[in-house]
DNA sequence: AATCGACTTGATAATCGTTATCAACAAGCG
DNA sequence: CGCTTGTTGATAACGATTATCAAGTCGATT
């Protein structure tokens, strides 16, 4: 990988789809999006792309509940953690300070340093809440 | 896959080595640990057992951060979380309802319904954590 | 103990997501 | 403009998991 940086328009449009999503997406399903929308981008770029992103704190990722991994943009670089819908993948971003001190003291009551979590939370939003109870 | 489970050795090994770990293990892992001992049992089963005990809660199961599948054995049935070495794999169960309440809540101030949640914790245990302090 | 039907097994192929390869290409500097 | 070096992308390789399906086993029934 590279230590320098060039800007490509295919980053761009790696970012700027990532941007206009609402959630939380694979790499597979924002490759597909951009070849929808006429762009030539091949799949590993996407891959690459999003990789760098995360790994620089420009988007989030996690795994999915089947192995997944999944991207998200985030301009706030704080550490934070995701409420998700399961059915639109609509995300929101939820500040979890009690949940960092808990973590950490847990860590520390049993000997454990370094500790990193894993914290999200998956659910039904509203609107597909709403809809779920019609069906 | 059947509705009604027979017994045959393959499912009793699979139980007795996963409680002999002392963490989480991948089927893969545990297909070999099984090999080496000197059972013919096959990777498929291993899979499919792990898979049945998760199910039925017998087990405890969690991706890693790399995107493997984990199992644990797992006796209490209740609902917690765990503490895991990302060196060695040991583990330690946590109970956590204050975070518990907290992911309800926060799912509830969002209006989300039917909130579940990963929730695990990676570190160094004691020993791993001296054993790199030396390194 | 022998029979039989349904459930299990396991070698292997297939699938799926992801990463590596590497020649062609383009960004940015001089 | 021309060169150096990072970047791209089609495709092969990869690793984990699941599907396939013939052969084998369980266990209830004689």
């Amino acid at each position: 990988m590279a230590v320098v940086r060039r800007n490509t328009w295919q980053r761009e449009s790696v970012r700027e789809a990532l941007d206009l999503e609402s959630g939380f997406v694979s790499a597979q399903t924002l490759h597909a999006t951009l070849r929808d929308a006429g762009s030539p981008i091949g799949l590993a770029t996407v891959y690459r792309t999003l990789a760098d992103l995360a790994a620089a704190g420009d988007a989030d990722s996690l795994q999915s509940p089947e192995g997944e991994s999944l991207y998200r943009a985030c301009n706030s670089a704080s550490h934070h953690h995701h409420l998700i819908c399961r059915k639109c993948g609509k995300t929101v971003e939820i500040a979890a300070d009690d949940v960092e001190a808990w973590a950490q003291r847990v860590a520390a009551e049993n000997g454990f340093t370094d500790a990193h979590h894993i914290v999200d939370v998956f659910g039904l939003c509203g609107a597909c809440s709403a809809a779920a109870a019609l069906g």
